[in-house]
DNA sequence: GTATACTCTATCAAATCGATGGAATAACCG
DNA sequence: CGGTTATTCCATCGATTTGATAGAGTATAC
């Protein structure tokens, strides 16, 4: 499960993403339209801003739009800043490597081959998957559905 | 990230599909060959048994055995008993769906959609291993590296 | 200069994680 | 039998993480 935190963090993305202005968005209008709890939502969006995903505009008028283009941030690698590593075990992470404490031979272990090729099938989805890609589904989902152009997060 | 609980589990679950005997191994021996915790072990060995993985026998010379058979736990099974839905968000869980309480509209929720690919790829590989395909794929690696018949969990 | 926004630090309750001590139970041996 | 020993079973604990809130500080537009 992810936490709610990189659940809101890919909510917030989505949003501004798909307003694709230069205008920044508020913190409060965001949380509004994407029913997170405001001031939680403050922590996530200055984490993404850290991490140079997002950028912000102080005092009046200000607040957040993307620093980067939508097609060039994954699923995966928000998620990776916000939740840390997406491997089930460290010793599989591709961008977190870290030996097992408990393990007596990595390259014959179990549990690593056990979980290995599940891993490897959602890494490779989460990686090439932008948050760009996602509105596009979002709106193709959209039309099937009937809604004509308004669509929710 | 599986908690070490659901790795300890999977770690124990291999040694005793391996040994595949009708004799109970104890919770002492497991948890020196896997190099895990003993009293933690104890939990995570009970939990199995009540949800009717293991079977148990009390006293001297007591300990612990498969109640099903090997190719009949999937990993994913095992990791679900003891960490809960395999899914990154509750409403794209298989076995214990939920609405998500902030989502305003679930058919074009963008976060499912995003999520939706990657969890099902993951999904069904965890379905489909088996803890004893699992040996398998051990031994296989084991020949290749040339140790003989000596591998490790 | 003042109203409006973000920024930062501290704090809190609840849940979860990893771990432990001791009670209950079954087998063995005289 | 009855006690000793080896084992599983159960209740609980401390530390960390999670999710969320409060409030003082700071930059910006007008």
């Amino acid at each position: 499960m992810l936490t709610r935190k990189a659940k809101y963090a890919l909510k917030a993305l989505l949003v501004l993403a798909k307003r694709n202005t230069d205008e920044p968005v508020m913190i409060g209008e965001l949380a509004k339209v994407a029913g997170i709890p405001k001031k939680f939502l403050e922590l996530i969006l200055l984490e993404l801003r850290n991490q140079g995903i997002l950028q912000s505009r102080r005092g009046k008028s200000g607040g957040y739009l993307l620093n980067i283009a939508a097609n060039k941030i994954s699923l995966g690698e928000v998620v990776r800043l916000i939740d840390g590593p997406l491997a089930p075990v460290a010793c599989l992470s591709k961008t977190a490597y870290r030996r097992c404490d408990d393990c007596v031979e990595e390259g014959t272990c179990g549990v690593r081959l056990a979980l290995r090729e599940a891993y490897n099938a959602s890494w490779e989805i989460m990686q090439r998957t932008s948050i760009a890609d996602v509105l596009v589904m979002m709106e193709k989902t959209d039309d099937e559905s009937g809604h004509g152009a308004m669509f929710y997060i």
